[in-house]
DNA sequence: TTGTACGCGTTATCAT
DNA sequence: ATGATAACGCGTACAA
């Protein structure tokens, strides 16, 4: 069974390729008469439209790509459901990837992308991504919006939270209630994002005449097992430390895991706070006081700018920066029971 | 900047496009010689190979597609990140869907991926897809895998996991622990998947000559605050039951909220067991005992039997069933300590 | 509305 | 053994 074209189902309905082409997407003026024949021409023969050919043609694609280190990051995948939704609206194919953080295949991934013409793309950038990836990309001219992690180069559209006034607010809210041991758990030290969030922890303390101690800062890696052991030898070293707020939710769950091990009452006797409110943060007991980045707002808007990128809009680049919020759960306790040291 | 083609290449490498191409792919006999007078030349024009040219000549492409309902449950995230990885191995690219249980949405990104020449697809499809859907799909002979969620067709290749064994092994563990009023909480009525994990429950218990107390069997939507209620109900009307199987963690997560109410110590006067093994379910107090389906394996099979689809393999259909096991956590306390009424 | 040149790589057939 | 020629895949858009 040959592929059945454009071209067979003109001469079903007898009209020109070109008409049934316009019939197709409702270009030009086509009469009622000839757009009925076309569609049933098109009905009766079983033709499939051939988008590879439309793409060759136009130099273009309804393709647009999505690059990750780690779709199974909740964050990550609330992001990715948000983008999807802006991108089925506007009839756009996604194209995911995992970078693993690796240059290399984030590299290859946009290769792929430029081979297939794509026609835009959304970029959490692998950490060690070299400047000359940038650079490459932008001489490429295609439209690409940096989501989370910031990128020096501010040529690029970027869209993401408000580190700095995330961690400033839950540093507030220790404070509020009574804490003045606060320590800051997590993050890897060479990440962008983790120095705004430690920024607006320390520039918080700062404010209010509380010196900033350094033991109390440490660093750990994006996973619950990782959390536990740097709280670990965290709480063994500084046993005077009555608050903690973590770089991410998940790092906060694994703090949870050694505050039981040491048996501090979560929201009793240690406040806890996460960064990024993953639907965890309100499963576990008790649930994870945390600032709420509106993950899947990030993608939407990610999305939205994307499309208009594509559509052609030319405005100097964008820095879309959504606002954090505090989610009060139960693992700072209520401001009447907190009792700091 | 107009763009390079291979023609240009060939130009400038004085040879004719057939070799250019031939290069490019490792096809044909090409002296050394020559070889590196093409790809020196590749690389001083600064040539990006057009995929989608290719495409339209091949009637194919080097995309694959993916549906989901959504990939913001962890279990599918974690399946997509074992077929993303696979893929790349391949050199596929990956477009990503939600359905969000829409069939109609679902027969969108298939028509999609049908005018894009996808190359094939991996499908966990939507409840309320129509058996049209299935037969269309078969029509066009376009490599298709099926996942986690089983097909009535048994025309389909398919992925999953064993639920019946599943709950088969979990009920088993419970009896084992003495328990003999065991109820079964969850799961939408019109669902395959819970029809086996049913019935892995009900033979387990009927082997043991315990009969099946249809009042203990409750169906409930997915989430926290469904399995809640319906456990309340369940045991308000009940309440000599001292054990639950869950259809999934995330009603487990939910029964336990309704256990606390009831009084009822997880672990010591109430065995619980879900299902999935999301994360969550080692987040909670006590550790959640689940039947562990291994979700990322499910994602790389998949995977290699969709290329292996896609390279020609036409043997008949193959039902990959990947052997669920059961994780022991604390709630269902020690077998010494069961306390069945 | 239509005729038709065009976008760009592929491969079967030919040539040396 | 190596490489060239040219028809082809299929939708698009401009001139007529």
């Amino acid at each position: 069974m040959s592929t059945i074209t454009l071209a067979d189902v003109a001469a079903h309905a007898k009209v020109s390729t070109a008409t049934v082409s316009m019939v197709l997407r409702n270009r030009g003026r086509i009469s009622d008469e000839t757009r009925k024949r076309v569609l049933s021409a098109i009905d009766e023969l079983g033709y499939v439209y051939n988008q590879t050919a439309a793409n060759l043609r136009n130099r273009s694609s309804n393709q647009v790509g999505l690059l990750l280190h780690d779709i199974t990051n909740p964050f990550y995948a609330e992001m990715t459901a948000g983008l999807s939704q802006e991108m089925e609206r506007h009839q756009l194919m996604l194209f995911l990837a995992n970078s693993e953080e690796s240059a290399d295949r984030q590299q290859k991934f946009v290769d792929s992308l430029l081979q297939n013409s794509a026609s835009g793309m959304v970029l959490c950038a692998a950490r060690q991504t070299p400047t000359l990836f940038f650079e490459t990309l932008k001489r490429r001219k295609i439209p690409a919006i940096m989501v989370v992690r910031p990128v020096a180069d501010a040529h690029f559209d970027f869209v993401g939270t408000d580190n700095f006034l995330g961690t400033q607010l839950a540093t507030q809210h220790l404070l509020d209630l009574g804490h003045r041991h606060i320590a800051f758990i997590g993050g890897s030290i060479n990440s962008t994002t983790r120095a705004q969030r430690l920024g607006g922890y320390t520039s918080k303390l700062v404010e209010q005449g509380i010196g900033v101690k350094g033991e109390w800062i440490v660093d750990s890696e994006a996973s619950q097992s990782s959390g536990a052991k740097a709280a670990e030898q965290l709480l063994m070293a500084h046993p005077e430390i009555t608050a903690a707020l973590c770089y991410q939710d998940i790092v906060a769950l694994g703090v949870m895991q050694t505050l039981r091990k040491f048996n501090r009452q979560i929201g009793r006797d240690f406040a806890l706070i996460g960064f990024d409110d993953i639907t965890e943060a309100s499963l576990v007991q008790p649930g994870l006081t945390t600032v709420s980045v509106a993950s899947r707002e990030i993608g939407r808007k990610a999305g939205e700018l994307l499309y208009s990128r594509i559509q052609g809009n030319d405005e100097p680049p964008k820095r879309i920066i959504l606002p954090p919020s505090l989610v009060i759960r139960e693992s700072c306790g209520f401001a009447d029971k907190a009792t700091p040291a």
